[in-house]
DNA sequence: AAGCTGTGCAACCGCATTGGT
DNA sequence: GACCAATGCGGTTGCACAGCT
């Protein structure tokens, strides 16, 4: 694909961090014409600035717009940002999108300086989100590099929405991360149906994706009672240190995946793990009827909002591609 | 006080993607 | 479908500053 050379390879352009006047000059131009701008390319010479028109379009909506919010961030945003990145990996315009007035760039720095060195500290993988072994959380070196069950499942759940970020599908997605976790599990049909009713109604009762995320209580319900699809150590982010060392034990201490009969309380990492282990080896010739089967007695409940397996394609597509895996 | 080191952040670079012809 | 221009995006760099020796 042929790619222009861009004007800031030209010798006269400015670079470098940005002066007052430029700032203003850039500013006034833009409000002038509205708050639009139409080609980034052209505003340089129509402005009078001697920058490249990339680096305007970075000094405008990284610095310069006036929606964007500065100062520090609070913890109820650095959860978000982890519980999207956990879901959503490097993709910080679309994390971005999600916290009102902060850019892309902010939160990247704000990831590689704080949050990531805070996820290591406390052993977790700041690339998989999953617990690092043992010798690895000192150092905080060398990332499993393993896709784990997890991600796989938000890859297909983000594959299947089409690389687009709504309330409604990440809920969604949520969801399924709660079923594929209540089939792995050696659960009676009536903790199943439990389980999926908390998060059922958990999914229903907020305006969105954000208020489940941030409400305190809820977090407190989600290490609890329903495993939802939050990194276990969101639960208090204050605490990591502690929260590790508990994590720690409990990993010592459990039994070997897939023996454990206790349905809700575990962090929902491990729980995953063995929703996939026991998805992956499903040989079934099909695992979504399989699947539908499971579910029919909660069909006669009433549980409002949850789609039917008939109905909605979305769940077909993804628990197939989750089963592929 | 001077030098060194670590940290945070703005800005840059280059590839990917999109849209128009 | 091929090509090109423009923009978007994520990784990386480099500078300013603070803290430490």
């Amino acid at each position: 694909m042929g790619r222009s050379p861009c004007c800031c390879h030209d010798a006269g352009v400015k670079k470098g961090p940005w002066t007052e006047e430029e700032d203003k000059a850039l500013v006034e131009y833009i409000q002038r014409r509205g708050g639009h701008v139409g080609s980034w390319r052209g505003l340089p010479k129509a402005s009078g600035l001697n920058r490249c028109g990339k680096s305007c379009r970075l000094r405008w909506t990284n610095y310069l717009r006036p929606d964007i919010k500065r100062g520090n961030f609070t913890d109820d945003e650095e959860r978000l940002i982890i519980s999207l990145h956990a879901a959503l990996g490097n993709k910080w315009s679309t994390i971005a999108t999600q916290l009102e007035g902060r850019t892309d760039n902010e939160i990247k720095n704000y990831w590689n300086t704080h949050i990531r060195k805070k996820l290591l500290r406390m052993g977790v993988d700041p690339v998989t989100h999953q617990q690092l072994p043992p010798d690895h959380i000192i150092d905080g070196a060398s990332p499993s590099g393993t896709l784990l069950p997890e991600s796989l499942l938000w890859a297909a759940a983000a594959a299947a929405l089409g690389g687009g970020l709504d309330t409604g599908a990440i809920m969604q997605a949520q969801l399924l991360q709660q079923l594929l976790h209540a089939i792995g599990s050696n659960n009676t049909t009536t903790n199943l149906i439990a389980n999926l009713a908390a998060s059922n109604a958990m999914l229903n009762s907020g305006g969105g994706i954000v208020p489940n995320l941030l409400l305190q209580d809820q977090m407190n319900m989600l290490s609890t009672g329903a495993n939802y699809l939050q990194p276990s150590y969101l639960g208090n982010i204050s605490s990591f240190p502690e929260q590790n060392m508990v994590h720690q034990q409990q990993l010592i201490s459990s039994p070997a995946p897939g023996t454990s009969s206790s349905a809700g309380a575990e962090p929902a990492d491990q729980h995953c793990d063995t929703a996939a282990a026991s998805v992956s080896h499903a040989a079934s010739p099909a695992p979504v009827e399989e699947f539908a089967g499971l579910l029919e007695p909660m069909m006669e409940m009433e549980m409002p909002g949850l789609c039917s397996l008939e109905s909605d394609s979305f769940w077909k597509d993804i628990l197939g591609d989750s089963y592929r895996f």
